[in-house]
RNA sequence: GCGCCUGUAGCUCAGUUGGAUAGAGCAACGGCCUUCUAAGCCGUGUGCCAGGGGUUCGAAUCCCUUCAGGCGCGCCA
């Protein structure tokens, strides 16, 4: 049990309240010098018909101070209380020291299975930094509920489905190189796509053209299955490269095709069920009771659509896993896609329609406006990345020359300050790509956590293993109190950011660990002469480098001991 | 026109279910390395929390409204 459930229970003793009033009504002062825990009691005044501060100053007297409470204030209308520092600290190190790496993780996910559809790759298209939150955010929530005990499947929902296609296909019949594409893969099929829409402005029938070859994708025609194929690999191939560097993973890349010839038992249930009806030439689910705009089924020509193929994937998700929980990881100009798809969902009777949620996220644009695939006006991601890494490797060269694994190193601090950076800020605000910003490494950054972890990592190293006990009384002050009490709710953090779908929580809370321990190693010195004082410091050192790590890892960013 | 989202310091953002004087980082300036990694620490200044109304003992937070910006609104994904 923590230290606030049990304050609660003395509280609802003392007040005759119950203890999950007295919990909820329990928060933490702005300042941690008015005390630990605070209970308002304004709320009291109505049915106890008397002044906030007397009410306070009653309780003060009524509830008998536990142990773990060194002392009892009145500040006005509220009751604060101060925890007994040093029991707090030997508890708390106790527990920390136990769980090691593991700190924050649970079982509350166990024999729940939750899905994770993020990323998304668009074949022929390259892999940018618009596509970094779905990745960053999904791969985190991924490593998030696994610490939970879920079982989580990441799916890749690739976009490889489309007329565009078609088109790809005809420009790489008329125009393509082998080995061109065998070299710049992405970049050649994009120049083949751009070519194909410049000389379709001036020629209307290489559209039919495109269409032609689509339909022999559709058909399964041999050769434009070959061609398909070759470039969905190309494509993969390089996706994967980045997925690397990033440490994300996924248990399926089943895409949009994937889900084409599961469309037909989706039409007939739709039928079935009476919900499809026919609107001008179309065939659409009307949501009218729902105040949303119908949803297209069928085009006018018979074909499907996005929606088409999302219905049927939920719907193969449920059979296939029976998810606990379905997460999209996309951004939020799809914001009425997935009402729609859900509302459709719960028209057709499943409940679980409920369990399914967008994960929304804010777009990502350029300092001069929005990318453009088309137009050639975006930033790869790659490049950001290797950017990243470079500059890390000059300021290696510059402050560490000695350090070994310099390379590794530089990537494991590059690439994590472009994944923390993605991952500061709540989802929906909009982001506006800089170089500048990402490539600082300083203040509220990843590189900042990571150093911290590196100077906890080698005080470590620099104290000898022996067998006196600690002496916890070396953390009674208020910088060690302070890493203590962030270090104590992490866990609470971690749930937060699951139930929320929030990675910046632990993002945050890391920034705030690493901060108070910097403030404290600043102002204390760890190894001393004092064995058993050294100790306590060394165990605070252990838990802070332990718990960054393992908030570094579920955010899909690794923690050197040296940089 | 309708719907959803956003608006907090010069910039980028925090601000738990409404709670005590609204906080960080960046940028600027000034300090701190013969001692555990200075990618660090300390200090200095900055706010009509977009505007207006309301609810409440108490509002950046909840409700109404106006304004500004973004996104979306039947055959794209």
């Amino acid at each position: 049990m923590d230290l606030k459930t049990a304050l609660a229970e003395e509280i609802a003793k003392g007040a005759g309240i119950s203890a999950e009033d007295a919990a909820e009504m329990l928060e933490t002062p702005p300042d941690p010098k008015m005390g630990d825990a605070a209970l308002p009691c304004f709320k009291l005044a109505k049915t106890l018909r008397k002044a906030p501060p007397a009410i306070a100053a009653e309780l003060a007297g009524k509830i008998g101070k536990p142990e773990f409470i060194s002392e009892i204030e009145v500040q006005g209308g509220y009751l604060n209380f101060f925890y007994d520092r040093k029991r707090y600290a030997q508890d708390t190190l106790t527990q920390l020291l136990a769980a090691g790496e593991n700190w924050g993780s649970s079982d509350i996910g166990a024999n729940k299975t939750i899905i994770i559809d993020y990323s998304s790759v668009n074949i022929a298209k390259p892999f940018h930094i618009g596509h970094l939150s779905s990745t960053a955010i999904g791969s985190a929530l991924y490593k998030i509920n696994r610490f939970l005990g879920y079982h989580v499947v990441g799916v890749n929902h690739l976009g490889d489905w489309g007329t565009q296609f078609g088109k790809l296909i005809a420009a790489y019949k008329m125009w393509g190189n082998d080995d061109e594409i065998n070299r710049d893969s992405v970049a050649a099929m994009l120049k083949l796509y751009v070519r194909f829409h410049e000389e379709a402005e001036k020629d209307e029938s290489l559209n039919d053209l495109g269409r032609a070859w689509f339909k022999k994708i559709e058909d399964g025609d041999k050769e434009a299955m070959r061609i398909f194929g070759w470039f969905k690999e190309l494509t993969l191939r390089e996706a994967k490269r980045v997925y690397e560097m990033l440490d994300v993973r996924f248990d399926s890349y089943a895409g949009e095709s994937f889900y084409n010839d599961k469309i037909p038992a989706v039409l007939d249930e739709l039928r079935e069920k009476h919900l499809l009806v026919e609107s001008e030439g179309a065939y659409v689910v009307m949501l009218e009771e729902e105040n949303l705009p119908p949803a297209i089924i069928l085009k006018k020509d018979g074909t499907t659509l996005y929606a088409t193929r999302d219905l049927a994937a939920a719907e193969y998700r449920k059979k296939t896993y029976d998810f606990y929980k379905n997460l999209y990881v996309v951004a939020y100009q799809q914001n009425l896609h997935f009402k729609q798809l859900f509302a459709v969902l719960k028209k057709m009777g499943h409940d679980w329609a409920d369990d399914c949620e967008h994960v929304a996220f804010g777009m990502v644009s350029l300092e001069d406006g929005t990318m453009s695939t088309r137009h050639g006006k975006i930033v790869l991601l790659e490049d950001v990345l290797s950017r990243a890494v470079e500059k890390t490797l000059s300021i290696i060269n510059e402050k560490n020359p000695q350090l070994e694994n310099k390379e590794q190193v530089a990537a494991d601090i590059g690439i994590g300050a472009v994944i923390f950076s993605t991952l500061s800020q709540n989802r929906i605000k909009d982001i506006t790509f800089s170089f500048d910003r990402v490539l600082n490494f300083d203040g509220e950054t990843g590189p900042y956590v990571q150093y911290t972890h590196t100077r906890c990592a080698s005080v470590i190293a620099r104290h000898e293993e022996n067998s006196e006990s600690m002496d916890v009384s070396v953390l009674e002050n208020d910088e060690a109190f302070a890493v203590l009490k962030l270090l104590s709710s992490f866990p609470q953090t971690v749930l937060a950011a699951s139930e929320k779908n929030e990675p910046f929580y632990i993002t945050r809370r890391l920034v705030e660990l690493a901060q108070a321990f910097n403030k404290y190693y600043y102002e204390y010195r760890i190894i001393d002469e004092d064995v058993c004082a050294t100790n306590a410091r060394i165990a605070l050192a252990r838990a802070v480098k332990d718990t960054l790590k393992t908030g570094l890892g579920l955010l899909g960013i690794k923690a050197p001991s040296k940089m």
